[in-house]
DNA sequence: GTCATTGTATCGCTGACCGATACTTGTTAT
DNA sequence: ATAACAAGTATCGGTCAGCGATACAATGAC
């Protein structure tokens, strides 16, 4: 009866495996993942548990205050105890505290929004964000994810990466256009995660949102590993994607390169 | 057997409570709660819970994402997967949608640290934050919590709440001073808060932090009802308290004031 | 109105989880 | 070095928490 690995990657059995936990995280997850109030047949739906488990786990959130239900349409929806928890990650995250005032230099010197971000998974993530102008507010929001293999922060991290380790990353997922600009093409992904090895920075055109260009730079560890990038976002209205290059990239590469820690010599 | 009231305000029995769903959370809460890595029996400490379920807890947290163990000290501590149930959070909370965009505005057009917050339980928590120059990182996080009398938020926000619920709040915890300029003489909380009603805003001076000024200015929904509140908190070593209420809380009030729903006319 | 759908309440059975405890590993003191 | 201690890990049998089924109530769609 050892350790049985299931199809999600999550090693349950193992004795020590409690099942409650994990139902309360995937309950937590579709309410969180959802854009607006869920119901709960949509729950039980999205989490493939009984109505019965969805009951009991959302009252129980809801009485100790990690979900919210509207009397009138009855839909649940995350509360603000969830950023209890997002400001332990942050204030144990040493990207966040190392990285946050040089973040600070940049949006000041560069007058644009700026962003760090980090790979979870197959994801871009936002970890920190200073929006400069007016923008979508949804697209504003920390922990936002985007697709790792069409983020300009995404690729960034990859060219940071070993070869095999962005093909892995690549193969992990279907490569879906998210706008009719999106590079789907896994060889050509290959080639500009190259080049941005080669010019230490990576620049999109609005492969992610319309009217979006992206210029991220990778931020490393001492043994040259990424954990990390910068990244700044500005409208198509007031930039091109070669202007984008020129003025924005050397602005974005400085600052990941202070936050990312010295390299340390070879023994 | 009908809902029996507990000490802590939790309602258990009731049939539908599921005890592990709520020691999922604590354990959450214990690690989040600490600014640095935590250790087991310091978990189980914090919760009150026996090592073994605290054992089996932080093991299935882990497996599915939420924890990570440092494998050297073998602390752990939250992962950027909090970050995915805060993005619930903001991505659905109407504060946040109609907020942000006055709150960049406001904060390009002051060219200061300007926040966004609202009330939970007696703190003042901080949902939005644009940090303008360089400071205190861990004063600048998203989650971060102020005792509700002693922060200019706070005091905002009562300032628009009937006598008897500020009273109430005020009552709810000892009034402990934060720096030695905090003010815990409740009759002058009271007038202050007072004073607020009247101005429309709070400024306060180094309460909550040294060298902090913070001037707020409270949200309200359509029934009146204060929502949250639009923040700025300047350092003393380029602003006097003066200078805050004359050109900084002007912005605040309208940035609030633009937040606000209009008021319904009574009918 | 009727019907379909979603949310709520109840209940008895059972295996997942609890707590105790023994073991291992790492750290501190002498 | 070695002991003494603390922190973390592994194991196990008994039992009651929580599971699923199902019946009931409330919405709202038509």
């Amino acid at each position: 009866m050892a350790a049985e690995p299931t199809a999600d990657g999550v090693e349950r059995g193992e004795g020590l495996f409690v099942a409650s936990v994990e139902r309360t995280m995937r309950v937590l997850e579709a309410v969180a993942a959802n854009q607006a109030p869920i119901g709960l047949t949509e729950i039980a739906a999205a989490t493939g548990f009984g109505k019965s488990a969805v009951q009991r786990l959302t009252h129980t959130l809801t009485s100790v205050g990690y979900l919210e239900k509207d009397p009138a349409t009855r839909r649940y929806r995350m509360t603000v105890r969830a950023l209890d928890l997002a400001h332990g990650f942050l204030v144990t995250d040493p990207l966040i505290n190392e990285g946050l005032l040089h973040l600070i230099d940049a949006s000041e010197r560069c007058g644009e929004t700026v962003n760090m971000g980090k790979l979870e998974g197959t994801d871009f993530i936002y970890v920190a964000r200073l929006p400069a102008h007016r923008m979508n507010v949804a697209a504003a929001l920390i922990g936002r994810r985007q697709p790792a293999y069409c983020a300009s922060g995404g690729r960034a991290i990859m060219s940071l990466l070993p070869r095999q380790e962005v093909e892995a990353l690549l193969d992990a997922r279907p490569l879906r256009a998210l706008t009719p600009l999106t590079t789907t093409d896994r060889g050509r992904i290959l080639e500009i995660v190259e080049q941005a090895r080669l010019e230490g920075f990576c620049a999109t055109n609005q492969e992610v949102l319309l009217g979006e260009l992206a210029v991220s730079a990778p931020i490393s560890d001492q043994f040259g590993r990424p954990v990390g990038a910068v990244q700044s976002s500005v409208s198509t209205a007031s930039w091109t994607l070669e202007a984008v290059r020129e003025k924005l990239a050397p602005q974005v590469m400085e600052a990941a390169r202070l936050i990312s820690r010295p390299r340390l010599a070879k023994r």
